[in-house]
DNA sequence: TAAAATTATATATAAAAACATATCATTTTT
DNA sequence: AAAAATGATATGTTTTTATATATAATTTTA
């Protein structure tokens, strides 16, 4: 299996769970058995690509062709916007109204 | 057909016509016979997505799932760097060496 | 720890892609 | 205008997806 279907099946696997999804759900909302959504999720499959449209659709993504000269590019934007990777850096408040708490 | 699949496929001949090959060409470089490709091209075939991504990748193009609220800064990025669409704004050269010379 | 829900696997069948190959129609080049 | 290249179409065959359905295995929840 290619590096490129991998990480598009771990992206849909990623958005449907985002969804709060199980594949029955899925499977419901996309018309496509849940039998089908698992060998596809696992790769055990080829699918075509209406199926993949259909299934992201559903998961509020798209699928996109894009010049792989603005790869980086896109990653480092769907990077920054990803909820799995959250921001942890300290901030430290302007000022406080309980000056004794510790950090 | 839906709508992002003919962009998908518009793309793919696009591209292709950038790199200047032949669907022939296309064909020996992918392995898969010409005749497919021209089916492909024209969707009258729901291509695996195996296909799409040989295709894609000799054609140095990626395919790509994005959520859907990151399509526009996406498409934007990638509308201002499209070979097609090109810049034709007048530039004014700081000096000329005819100074005679109308617009 | 039971029960329930979810995911993976199995089987049989139908539908469609993908293939090899050939050829026709159209466009481009010489 | 003739030759060459390109793209579309046709046919028969093979391979594989996709479907329906059932059930087993695993994970989550009560």
């Amino acid at each position: 299996m290619s590096y490129v279907i991998e990480e598009i099946l771990e992206s849909l696997r990623e958005a449907r769970i985002r969804k709060g999804y199980s594949q029955r759900e899925l499977s419901a909302r996309t018309g496509i058995p849940q039998s089908h959504i698992s060998k596809i999720e696992s790769g055990s499959v080829d699918v075509r690509v209406s199926s993949l449209i259909v299934i992201a659709r559903v998961l509020d993504t798209e699928l996109f062709l894009i010049p792989k000269k603005l790869v980086p590019a896109l990653t480092s934007i769907v990077r920054s916007h990803s909820d799995t990777e959250y921001d942890n850096r300290q901030i430290s408040p302007a000022y406080t109204l309980d000056e004794h708490l510790d950090d």
